[in-house]
RNA sequence: GGGCGAGUAGCCGAAUUGGUACAGGCGCAUGGCUUAGGACCAUGUCUCGCAAGAGGUGGGGGUUCGAGUCCCCCCUCGCCCACCA
């Protein structure tokens, strides 16, 4: 068997382990750099069709980024802290640090079966001392500046996963990782104020030459919303403290003639203290009771269940500023605590949900005159913007991940442990079964760091008796939000990334990864970046100027690959049998890679590209007798050659690896009709396909003779002019339609266009003797006559 | 409910700026080569029509010499957000 992809992809990739094809040289001025990024893996320890699509697919576009002498940093590592490790450990006991490392090592080597030219010199692992002394090392910078804060808020807590989670990862009122229902509880956390950020995160997305669908989605998510506050003072007829008035958010300062009545959130502090004071509430009891009950339902429940609930304040009103009306205050869960002022003015004549209110509470709904921006700062109105976004919470009540690099004095303030302190270690002497129970903080829950013994110790000995550690872990997409950083200066142990060097080589040029991270990981970084940028630690506010989001690779069935669907393939079937270059293949001519659609795995798809690398194969094989160059001078031959050699590179440009093969099966289309192909061509049609079939091309380059590795190559260069032919073949249209056409000059005139027109018989007869009213022509594509 | 994207052949998909719609692949058909073939090679493959020709990019309208591409309305699907005032 003349393609012996087993032997071939084995020899090949000792080849270039032997030759340190794929290190970049991050000093290296004098090459254009390029900064190709995808994002890194969780080791799992299984490496699934995903994994092969996001990676072998990218790769094509680093190896052909490097024949074009582009000086490519395409690095790799592993985002390795997170559940699964722990999972691991309380099931099966296993440490958390082994289970992870194992993987690692594992997935390195199948990562390598993909012929993927990563950087490993350049490896980071968020789990490893190394690393996370820096990512501690970056929260102490953000804490110094207030960027991060701990404080009581009501967070989203995963009863399964036993940890709070961020608004980001909750899906649906569901825990993003395992689905499980989560609840709300009030805790003191940590969180890193994303929300300072919110308008520069709008205003750098206008910079970004993102696809419009990322950056919407990203605003959505930001959420801006301009209106004004307002004041409604309140009117009471009890004794003692007086409370002055209710700040509501509106975005429809306008219609306040038609705010009927205000409503608190059952969160509003002012609430509580009605309820817990001596003012002449009547229904105290009824108001405390609904409280609870609110407070019981999960977000899922309180926004599912659209039918409104609440209950009126009895025996406090508030004035509408506009009106000067005296209108009731309900407490209603359909106001959020966690948005604007948390409570509302109720239009029921121009708001959706207020109207509804109105009508099952029996409150008036009328209609009335929009108010003058004028009117509305005479009531005290003053304008304002709001956000969707929430401070990112980063607290986790989890073992395996990055220590919060805080301890507290003995009078609960917390303090940032000293950078000569860092890397804070993770302790080893814990039970990783998260507990839940409550401890000293407020009412939270217990974190598996609390059960370490050391960890104390080690507080104690360095701050002195009553010092107390943070007990909770980082968020792991803390530790995922500078990763980028760092692989260009990985084994630095005095900075987290060496500034000449980021000065050189951010932002990152293109940044491939998933969808389900447009308002997570991507906006994160973002964040983060920013804020670095703002205390001048790195040189650039956005950090990443391309950004593609890839589509999904669907099972059989056309349905989301799952285990629990039974639809789920596994690649290594599919590289025993066809190679991998098949596959990496397969997976670039799937569909375009710069659209995020879904692909479903088709068995036949996976076959043809085996056929056309066997193709290859013979063309190459069957030419290698001679020696001369004769087709070199056919200019069919050259053109043919010129026209791949630029398309498959444009196509790469744009992310659409599957025209571009589309352009190389073209190309062996034509050299398969030759009766002669040279040496020399079969060279260049090898070297353009080394990106997308490294192995096979690398097998055959040594068979034709090439010296040292197809990888080191130069890409085909081709005279643009090559493709320049003298004339054209011109559609000739009458009245827009096709009638015939006529081969002619590029610097052929009109005049001339219309004389050998005129010589078709087709042409001639759609005419019929008229003679046309008007004419366009376009040079080199069509000539439309009108009549 | 709101926002964004998409809808092209039996299937996956091509179509730089508005300029010959359907490249490439799958599948299918016919033929060749074969003891055989699920291998390989050749040819064909949007629809109607013997042909000349006509029609055709979810449906309807519009702009234009010319629309898959631009504009308006509608339908379907996908993704995101969703009681955010």
């Amino acid at each position: 068997m003349a393609y012996d992809h087993t032997a071939i992809e084995k020899s090949a990739r000792e080849k270039w382990s032997g030759l340190n094809l794929y290190t970049a040289d991050l000093a290296d001025g004098t090459r254009e750099k390029y900064y190709l990024l995808v994002e890194f893996p969780y080791p799992s320890g299984d490496l699934h069709i995903g994994h092969w699509y996001a990676f072998a697919v990218t790769d094509i576009y680093a190896r052909m980024l490097r024949m074009r002498g582009k000086n490519v940093l395409f690095p790799i590592g592993f985002d390795a802290f997170g559940l699964p490790a722990e999972n691991a450990a309380i099931k099966n006991g296993v440490d958390p640090k082994e289970w992870t490392y194992k993987n690692i090592e594992r997935m390195r080597i199948q990562l390598a079966s993909m012929g993927v030219s990563f950087d490993w010199s350049k490896e980071v692992l968020t789990c490893d001392p190394s690393y996370y002394q820096w990512t501690q090392w970056l929260f102490a910078k953000l804490f110094e500046h207030g960027l991060a804060e701990r404080r009581l808020a009501a967070v989203k807590w995963c009863p399964k996963d036993q940890t709070v989670l961020a608004n980001e990862q909750v899906i649906d009122g569901h825990c993003e990782r395992c689905g499980t229902e989560v609840v709300e509880k009030r805790l003191t956390q940590w969180f890193l104020k994303i929300t300072q950020y919110a308008e520069r995160l709008l205003a750098g997305l206008e910079t970004l030459p993102w696809r419009e669908e990322i950056k919407e989605a990203q605003r959505a998510w930001i959420g801006r919303s301009d209106g004004a506050y307002l004041r409604f003072d309140l009117k009471t007829d009890f004794q003692g403290r007086t409370l002055e008035s209710i700040k509501v958010f509106t975005t429809r300062p306008d219609t306040v003639f038609g705010a009927t009545y205000v409503v608190l959130a059952p969160e509003h502090p002012l609430v509580r203290e009605i309820t817990s004071s001596k003012f002449q509430i009547s229904n105290k009891d009824q108001i405390e009771k609904y409280i609870n009950e609110t407070e019981k339902k999960t977000e899922r429940e309180r926004s599912e269940n659209k039918e409104k609930t609440g209950v009126k304040l009895e025996g406090i009103t508030a004035v509408n500023p506009a009106t000067k009306e005296e209108i009731p205050i309900y407490v209603a869960d359909y106001v959020l605590g966690s948005y604007g002022t948390g409570a509302v003015m109720a239009v029921p004549q121009h708001d959706e949900r207020d109207h509804e209110f109105a009508i099952k509470f029996n409150l008036p709904i009328v209609d009335t005159k929009f108010a003058e921006w004028g009117e509305i700062a005479e009531m005290g109105g003053v304008k304002a913007t709001q956000y969707r976004l929430r401070d990112w919470l980063v607290s986790r009540q989890r073992y395996w991940g990055c220590p919060i690099p805080i301890v507290y004095d003995p009078s609960g303030k917390p303090h940032v442990i000293p950078a000569e302190h860092l890397p804070w270690l993770l302790p080893t002497d814990v039970n990783f079964t998260p507990t839940g129970s409550t401890t000293l903080t407020t009412g939270g829950p217990k974190s598996p760091l609390a059960s370490s013994k050391e960890l104390k110790e080690r507080v104690t000995k360095i701050f002195g008796e009553g010092w107390t550690p943070e007990y909770d872990t980082l968020d792991t997409f803390v530790d995922s939000s500078w990763y980028f950083l760092r692989y260009l200066d990985s084994k630095n142990s005095h900075s987290f990334s060496d500034p000449a060097l980021m000065q050189h080589w951010l932002p990152v040029d293109r940044y491939s990864g998933g969808t389900e991270h447009t308002t997570m990981h991507l906006l994160y970084a973002r964040f983060f970046n920013q804020a670095l940028y703002d205390l001048a630690l790195v040189p650039v506010a956005e950090p990443f100027k391309e950004r593609f989001n890839r589509g999904l690779i669907m099972g059989l069935d056309g349905g989301k690959m799952s285990k629990s669907k039974g639809n789920t393939l596994n690649p290594d079937e599919f590289v025993q049998k066809y190679g991998a270059d098949a596959v990496r293949i397969y997976l670039a001519f799937i569909g375009p890679y710069n659209e995020p659609g879904s692909y479903p795995w088709n068995l036949d798809g996976v076959s043809a590209m085996r056929k056309f690398l066997e193709r290859v194969v013979r063309l190459v094989e069957g030419h290698l007798v001679s020696t001369q160059n004769i087709d070199t001078k056919c200019p069919s031959i050259q053109r043919a050659l010129a026209h791949a050699s630029i398309k498959v590179s444009n196509d790469g440009d744009r992310f659409k690896f599957n025209t571009g093969i589309a352009a190389l099966m073209s190309l062996l289309n034509e050299l398969e009709k030759e009766p002669h192909v040279s040496r020399k061509t079969a060279f260049t049609f090898v070297i353009l396909l080394a990106p997308f079939a490294p192995h096979l091309a690398e097998h055959l380059w040594g068979q034709l003779g090439g010296e040292g590795s197809i990888h080191l190559a130069p890409w085909p260069a081709f005279d643009a002019s090559l493709l320049a032919t003298d004339t054209a073949e011109i559609t000739v249209q009458v009245n827009g339609k096709r009638r015939g056409s006529i081969t002619l000059s590029l610097h052929g005139t009109e005049e001339e266009a219309l004389t050998l027109a005129h010589e078709v018989p087709a042409i001639r007869a759609a005419l019929g003797g008229r003679k046309p009213s008007r004419v366009i022509y376009v040079v080199g594509k069509i000539l439309n006559l009108v009549v």
